[in-house]
DNA sequence: ACAAAAGTGTTAAGAATACACCCATGT
DNA sequence: ACATGGGTGTATTCTTAACACTTTTGT
């Protein structure tokens, strides 16, 4: 059944492999809202459609080199800006030239308060709502909502809402961070009085005010790094 | 930095994508040992070292076919045979070939009393437990570890111990499986209790006598398919 | 004085852990 | 009768979940 393909195989110089692709899902936190960075595609296929930054890996390339590149020329996002990047999945996807089958490698970066920076190069890069997204280019939806999943469980089991919060913040914030990716309601109680039971956190002698209420301290993670949890978290 | 291959990637006849390849940990219960089925590398590099069954993902062919080509090819396992396979992670590591880079897209396979077909292609297929693995090519055993890795975590919220136990099992048998798989022993009577309140088993009407002792009842899954628990198991 | 957000404890229910003896069978 | 593995329950600790009022500030 695959005789064929295992004869081409043998013959090392008429090996043509898959056209390779990484793309990104990039996330940042802004205004209690979870946002993903989206480009909008100058050619064809889904020509003027949005999509995820994303391109060609090349040979001699690793892929993480690969979506550096990538989402500073397409993106205007400097990938050393973001605090975190990690593997997603690796689909077998639709190409993006015409011809068939392509292998996408997918990353998710996180940011604080990150922003795209416009060149000549970069394709109208933008922020959109996770709430709210356009039509998407290939299957981009899909590898957005597997990238939530995978932020969603990560909350539970480590530190990772420090990549998109800033250095200092009061516990509301922390806590409608949660609530924001998390989808639902939490309890303030028991939502600060299990955070501080992880010994995560570290108070500052700093406060915000806002309005006319009762200043809020702001507190750091005291250990300025990803880090798993001993005990998940909800 | 990037801008010579930022310019190649412009003219598409130019691309030329980094070899691509497919490694397959394929894991199987015997005796109350994790196995992992591992080939003798014929060529260089690694020559007549043991290595995971894995080889080229060619154009026009989807990871998952390669993997099921390379498996069938190498060792002489058929994927349908296997209850459960999912794709691990990718890898950018050291090429096949000695010219340098290579990504390998890995994937775990799940069996039951599998065992490999050896014929004129096959490339002397054995399992190992992984308790006592030989020296490995490549990254090889690092891979191993990632799957180890995620099989004992997929047990914890899963019923995938099912991929790996015959269809019928007394209840010593589950927990030696997961014993050997986590690597610490378990409560036999909050084992059972746990197991029970999950509600995935069908006990059967049959008993399996061995030696002096008393017979032990039979039990099967109730759905003969992977599924999430909905509270994790330990 | 009031509006607005910050901050704080207790109770009850459920889950996890530790632990030891009797049962059915073959020899 | 004894050796072998099969099978069962309870008490304690820890974790989770539900729930409402006081404090500090600005206007």
């Amino acid at each position: 059944m695959w005789h064929t393909k295992w004869c081409i195989l043998h013959g090392m110089h008429t090996y043509t492999p898959p056209t390779l692709t990484v793309d990104t899902v990039v996330f940042r936190l802004v205004d209690n809202q979870l946002e993903v960075l989206l480009i909008r595609r100058g050619r064809e296929p889904f020509a003027g459609m949005w999509a995820l930054p994303g391109g060609y890996c090349a040979a001699g390339e690793t892929t993480e080199q690969a979506m550096s590149r990538v989402l500073a020329g397409k993106a205007g996002i400097i990938t050393s800006r973001l605090e975190h990047v990690e593997q997603l999945y690796t689909f077998d996807t639709v190409a993006r030239d015409p011809r068939g089958h392509a292998v996408s490698v997918t990353y998710m970066g996180l940011g604080r308060q990150i922003e795209p920076e416009s060149s000549a190069a970069t394709q109208e890069p933008a922020f959109f709502s996770v709430q709210d997204l356009p039509e998407l280019a290939y299957d981009h939806e899909a590898i957005i909502r597997y990238a939530i999943d995978r932020l969603r469980s990560k909350l539970t089991y480590t530190n990772v809402i420090w990549a998109l919060l800033p250095t200092m913040f009061t516990l509301t914030e922390l806590q409608t961070a949660y609530e924001a990716i998390l989808g639902r309601p939490l309890d303030k109680r028991n939502f600060r009085k299990k955070f501080h039971a992880l010994d995560l956190l570290a108070a500052t002698e700093n406060m915000r005010k806002q309005g006319a209420s009762r200043p809020a301290r702001l507190y750091t993670f005291a250990h300025q790094k990803l880090e798993s949890l001993d005990k998940s978290f909800d």
